[in-house]
DNA sequence: CCAGTTTATGAACGAACGTTAATATAAGGA
DNA sequence: TCCTTATATTAACGTTCGTTCATAAACTGG
């Protein structure tokens, strides 16, 4: 996309799309070269190799803050009203996981095992616990603001989150229309609501 | 595992194992010959290409019938007693998920793209509609026989397969204990009751 | 403008890839 | 037993793989 970037960064850019496109193994040094537009031994003066290209891609998106994108000042004047901020929740989250970006890295950590050698590696368990700790956060303020019943944080979010973000990886390794998903956050956000309201 | 049974059924075992260990680029005909003992030339005396035998691979586990596996007799004992039959319904369902070759097969469908050309396959969403369309059809007794309040079984489907299967996404993608799962059942199931029970 | 560093190129390496062909062996029915 | 068919092997094909190396071009600070 921006050509003027730097090149380090522009090839952890094409490599992200190539790796969630065609897994590691099937994206080859060459592939990334060509999206660049430069010859592949070039790589080698950014990356010391293939392997490196793909762990500092995790890393990249591993040590992101996208907590401001999920809990917008939007998001925060309506914690009075937990219906309403449930929905405007769900939108965000499924918005953002369904971003062209986090699309392609979602498919990579599905794609990829924490299996021997790789255990150090950030997996999709971890990626989860993130936006798990987020929601717990915003589950324990609703409590000591008495808005919810006093519940299990853990328990609320793994209710709340896990419908959604399975809808989210439906979405993205199917064909599944985003369109569907407005229904399916009103009827997730009815039943959560129902169940945690005092 | 069975070397005598017959030849073709033998390289779809150790594909389905290699295919999920390294993704579909990953694992080689080299790698499957290695595995049934033989030279990869004469891998095509049974399918005509690589491609093949993954079509094959996911037509096979596709067109299972697993309802038996999940709705067992001991289950459908309880079905008036809805708390313990969602208890172990939550069991049969995580055992059967995170049994070896269950684990495999969705490895393999959480690997694979329905991108452009390969949008005919199966994919994890036709996969999950599969047990959605079971937990419907439970619910759907459930509700005539007034076990549960009337509710809309998509949504009742949705809600109570979308934890377990998350997290049997967790246990088989990371390094997750299968212990945890006790209590994470545990406190679905509490949770879902409470929600559903008249 | 020059020296030093960074980045790009072109060519090559050994290995592995999917697949094919010719041929040998094993199995099964007449 | 012989003939046919199914299955195996060995060898090779053209490609692509990840990576390296010598060298050339581009950039940068003095």
């Amino acid at each position: 996309m921006n050509q003027s970037k730097n090149t380090k960064e522009h090839i952890l850019d094409v490599s992200l799309k190539l790796f969630s496109e065609k897994t590691y193994y099937g994206a080859s040094i060459r592939d990334i070269a060509k999206a660049i537009d430069k010859r592949e031994s070039s790589i080698y003066n950014h990356f010391k190799s293939k392997e490196e290209i793909f762990e500092q891609l995790i890393l990249k998106f591993s040590s992101r803050n996208f907590g401001p994108l999920i809990l917008t000042d939007q998001l925060i004047n309506i914690i009075s009203k937990p219906e309403k901020f449930f929905i405007l929740l769900s939108e965000n989250l499924i918005h953002f996981w369904n971003s062209e970006e986090e699309r392609m890295f979602i498919k990579i950590l599905l794609a990829k095992n924490s299996n021997g050698e790789s255990k150090k590696y950030y997996s999709i368990e971890n990626y989860l616990n993130d936006f798990k700790a987020l929601s717990e956060f915003i589950f324990r303020e609703m409590i000591s603001h008495k808005f919810i019943k006093k519940m299990d944080v853990v328990v609320l979010s793994q209710e709340f989150i896990s419908p959604l973000f399975l809808a989210a990886i439906e979405l993205i390794l199917g064909l599944k229309s985003e369109t569907i998903q407005k229904s399916l956050i009103k009827n997730h956000v009815e039943f959560f609501w129902n169940s945690v309201k005092k």
